[in-house]
RNA sequence: GCAGGGGUACCCAAGUCCGGUCAAAGGGACAUGGCUUAGGACCAUGUGGCUUAGUGCCUUCGCCGGUUCAAAUCCGGCCUCCUGCACCA
């Protein structure tokens, strides 16, 4: 592999930033900036898709350190959870997908068998070291001396976790409950979406079971999503193929499918299988209605499907396609019903009942429906789909009750569907029982269903005064876009309460509750606290059993007797109380930066920990928000196999052209697109500003002339312009203004003065020392280069930030360089038009006009290599002036003629 | 389905909050000319249509309609793309 050109200079500086430490922050007089962006998980090396939110990161914590402030940026590093243990167990099973990412990343065969022989820990640091190496060589401006990886990895960041969750329960924001997951019941454990082979996205829903009793006493229990219909029911349907089991469930005995069985036993109903019952020993026995007490029959279908709620199906044909076309289906089968030895006269008597009006429709929509669009037999199920849930959706929407309902006749179902089901409660009419919205297979192969978990641990996110607390924070902080503060007010009001535990992976133990561990997401949410101690941890070696609650209470509130504490925990209250400094300092937070996908989940848990564990002063100030980076335009994924690794790229293109290849090609919410054709016009422009720098000396000129507080005014304006979007996390306008359109002026400088040599050394070397600082937060290694070259004593990464000089910036001398540009289009445009011409003549209407363009001739007469120009006041009596174009002659636009 | 964010010329993208100065910045790409032994790099010009000695007009900013002297920008409706939706990092 070809390596970058720019590789030399890049490693020089690192070392030269190491070497003087001058990204280590501590304790000091000047004003602290303190600047985190995510934890990565460590099961890979950082590849482009991190690279957007990283580099962000990077810029803005380079752009505050110019800036005068104490910058604090360290980076941690993630392990907990299950990915990293999944990843080995496939590594174990020889899977060539993970055994590819992990080679991709710079692992070796060697380095695989170690990681299968030492296990997961061992392969999350591993990986951490590589992460490290590659943000080095990235030239990221970290205090490494903060660095640690989760969780019992190290052991006192551990004990800050026990302490958040201790804390947080004597709040009274952990509590038990128990709730519905999709399950599998192979592996014994949830389902989530990453872990399906089928059905992502699928999640759970409560049916309802409209309870149907044989005259035996057993029950025929039907799911469903409309128990409101319940009044049209005609008959019910039972799969006559179909092997049923017979169970007691509470106090009652059901007929149910053997799957049914299976659900309901994890969904807390004590269920025990005491017989088995033929589908088609059910034909044509009478049961009745819980709600009306009507007798219906029940008949054959074979569209019911076992796997599906009860594996019993209550039919109401006037609203439901699928029972219309079963009972059509049936009707128009004599061998059929003779087959069950049913009442033939009985079967054809069955007419829907119509319930519901809907606009748009007669008295049987489904009919209507099935007739229109030409379902033949109920084995048409794409088109009986379609008919479902299209009308489904229009008679909760617009439907309405009719006169069946007595007391509820003209309500509409969306209004009076939850008041029913109350009413059919209280009549023990119905039950209900959980299922996935779709079909879900797990990664083990198994059908999933819904377990009820009880005993489960859950973050209170629901809790109304917690809610209050976090929308108050988030009304005092800023957002970079400004944008997303309507989707964490949004996010705040939908959350609802959050399992916070899980019984596998790596994490830290629920402190009283041990057979759990606390999830990832839960554990990874007020971390950016420990960066402020992780350093002295580290450095006084403090063991985590000296880290008791008492001592991160004084630590984070400043509350409780250091002595007492000292003298119940053993730390020394030296250290204590350092510890309780470092914190105090150093938080808040001042500016969290990370990827959009995660403004709905861990940024908004980021708010709510800190709100209830932080006093006030210590909540977050602002966060930043990114899209995510594509490569050529698509997406990036490992099925894609475009997943390119940060550190190939860096050593390809070199730093800093990665950066900001990646950080300058979108803000706000938009994805960044890494593009390969984009990085020769980057590197042609910084190597001809290294080009310039070592040009300074060729520069003869002293006099000082229009031109020069041309460029001046231009740069200063940029310094302005450049700072207020770099502020704002703009980094695309800012390399706009700081790059691109810096380099424009010096280009179009060297243009009007005639080359390098004609040049005025001191106001060149000015321009060109404000514009390296303009670019050293998106450049930092070739701005410290540059700076060198034109003679710069000071690393510029710890250099001020330009001042804008309001003197330098002359508006009207840009008004009359607006007015040379116009003019030269002008006479381009009029060349075009009228060929070749020799002589120029200018007419002007105001002598500020004469005199900048008289400096400026010489310019003039080389661009259109004319023989000669000469230039008038328009009301100059000698002018020569042969066709009157001095008439035309007006302020910003002088008259020409040309010959 | 719920919530949020988009759709601008060949491509990426600014402009939309605060209507006119917007045929619409900047960057790519392409074309022509210059430079060069050649290639690259670099410089100039051009890239909706017609017109013109530096001009003027017409059409255009997802689609349809509205407000206004005036709309890429404001209002209403529609189409469409992206992101998240929980025990998963």
């Amino acid at each position: 592999m070809k390596k970058s050109k720019f590789a030399k200079i890049e490693k020089k500086w690192q070392q030269k930033w190491e070497k003087g430490k001058i990204f280590e922050s501590n304790i000091s007089k000047k004003p602290k900036f303190f600047l985190t962006i995510p934890y990565p998980y460590v099961n890979g090396g950082p590849h482009v898709g991190h690279s957007f939110t990283n580099f962000r990161g990077d810029v803005y914590a380079r752009f505050k350190r110019m800036n005068g402030f104490n910058v604090l940026y360290p980076q941690g590093f993630h392990a907990t959870g299950q990915p990293i243990v999944g990843a080995i167990e496939r590594l174990d099973k020889k899977d060539p997908v993970q055994i590819s990412t992990f080679k991709l990343f710079g692992a070796s065969d060697s380095d695989i068998k170690n990681f299968i022989k030492h296990g997961p820990e061992f392969t999350a640091k591993y990986w951490m070291k590589k992460w490290i190496q590659t943000l080095k060589k990235g030239g990221f401006s970290i205090d490494w001396r903060r660095s640690f990886i989760t969780t019992t990895m190290t052991p006192t960041y551990s004990r800050f976790v026990e302490w958040q969750y201790n804390t947080l329960k004597k709040k009274g924001f952990v509590v038990q409950g128990t709730h519905p997951v999709i399950w599998c019941p192979h592996d014994q454990s949830p389902t989530g979406d990453h872990d399906r082979l089928e059905g992502e996205g699928e999640s759970t829903i409560e049916y309802t079971i409209l309870k149907f009793r044989l005259d035996s006493g057993e029950v025929l229990p039907c799911g469903t999503l409309r128990p409101e219909t319940v009044y049209g029911a005609t008959n019910l349907w039972v799969n006559p193929e179909v092997e049923y089991v017979k169970a007691n469930v509470g106090k009652e005995t059901w007929i149910i499918s053997k799957q049914a069985a299976g659900k309901l036993a994890d969904q807390l109903k004590k269920v025990k299988i005491i017989g088995k019952v033929r589908g088609y020993e059910l034909m044509g026995k009478q049961v009745t209605n819980p709600v009306t007490r009507n007798k219906i029959m029940v008949l054959p279908a074979s569209y019911v499907d076992p796997e599906a709620a009860t594996g019993i199906v209550v039919s109401v044909p006037a609203h439901a396609p699928y029972d219309w076309v079963g009972l059509r289906d049936l009707q128009q089968n004599p061998d059929q019903i003779k087959k069950y030895g049913l009442n033939l006269d009985l079967v054809l008597k069955i007419k829907p009942i119509s319930l519901i009006k809907v606009p748009g429709f007669g008295e049987f929509p489904a009919v209507e429906l099935v007739e229109k669009m030409r379902i033949t037999d109920q084995k048409d199920k794409m088109r009986l789909e379609k008919a479902t849930s299209e009308l489904y959706k229009a008679e909760f929407h617009k439907g309405v009750l009719n006169n069946l309902y007595e007391n509820y006749a003209g309500k509409r179902i969306s209004e009076i569907k939850e008041v029913l089901i109350e009413e059919f409660k209280k009549m023990n009419a119905i039950d209900s029982i959980w299922e996935s919205t779709g079909r879900v297979v797990c990664r083990c192969m198994t059908v999933c269903h819904v377990k009820i978990l009880e005993n489960q641990w859950f973050l209170k996110y629901s809790d109304p005064e917690w809610k209050r607390l976090t929308k108050e924070c988030i009304s005092q902080m800023k957002f970079y876009p400004e944008e997303v503060r309507s989707q964490f007010l949004n996010t705040v009001d939908w959350l609802k309460d959050k399992a916070c535990t899980r019984k596998g992976g790596l994490g830290t133990p629920l402190p009283w509750d041990r057979q759990w561990i606390v999830e990832t997401l839960s554990d990874s949410t007020i971390y950016m606290a420990y960066y402020t101690l992780a350093k002295l941890i580290d450095q006084k070696n403090i063991p985590s059993k000296k880290l008791t609650d008492e001592v991160f209470d004084y630590i984070f509130s400043g509350r409780g007797n250091p002595i007492m504490i000292s003298k119940n925990s053993k730390l020394s209250k030296e250290v204590l109380k350092k510890l309780r400094r470092e914190f105090d300092y150093f938080y808040p937070v001042d500016l969290r930066n990370s990827g959009k996908d995660l403004v709905q989940h861990h940024l908004t848990f980021f708010i709510f920990h800190h709100v209830a564990l932080f006093d006030k002063k210590y909540w977050p100030k602002s966060i930043g928000v990114n899209g995510f980076v594509n490569v050529s335009g698509t997406k990036m994924s490992k099925s894609k196999g475009n997943i390119t690794p940060m550190d190939e790229l860096i050593e390809k293109v070199g730093a800093d052209l990665v950066r900001i290849n990646v950080v300058a090609d979108a803000e706000g919410m938009n994805d960044a697109n890494w593009r390969d054709e984009s990085l020769s016009g980057y590197e042609s422009r910084i190597l001809f500003l290294m080009k310039l720098a070592k040009d300074l000396k060729k520069t003869r000129r002293t006099s000082i002339q229009m031109v020069d507080k041309f460029l001046l005014s231009r740069i200063n304006e940029m310094i302005k312009s450049s700072a207020g979007n770099y502020e704002l996390m703009k980094f695309r306008s800012a390399s706009q203004f700081s790059f691109f359109d810096s380099v424009n002026e010096l280009k179009w400088y060297l243009e009007r003065v005639g080359g390098i040599k004609n040049a005025n050394r001191k106001i060149l070397t000015e321009a060109i020392s404000i514009v390296i600082r303009l670019v050293a937060p998106l450049l930092p290694h070739l701005a410290e280069e540059m700076n060198q070259i034109i003679g710069g004593k000071k690393l510029v990464s710890i250099s001020d930030w330009p001042k804008m000089d309001e003197k330098k910036s002359d508006r009207k001398i840009m008004e009359m360089e607006n007015v040379l540009k116009k003019t030269i289009d002008d006479i381009t445009n009029v060349l075009k038009l009228a060929g070749k011409k020799e002589k120029l003549y200018l007419y002007f209407a105001t002598d500020k006009e004469l005199e900048y363009f008289n400096q400026s001739v010489d310019f003039i007469k080389k661009r259109f290599k004319f023989k000669k120009v000469s230039t008038f006041r328009n009301d100059d009596e000698k002018k020569y002036d042969p066709q009157n174009k001095s008439s035309k002659a007006k302020f910003g636009k002088p008259g020409i003629f040309l010959e």
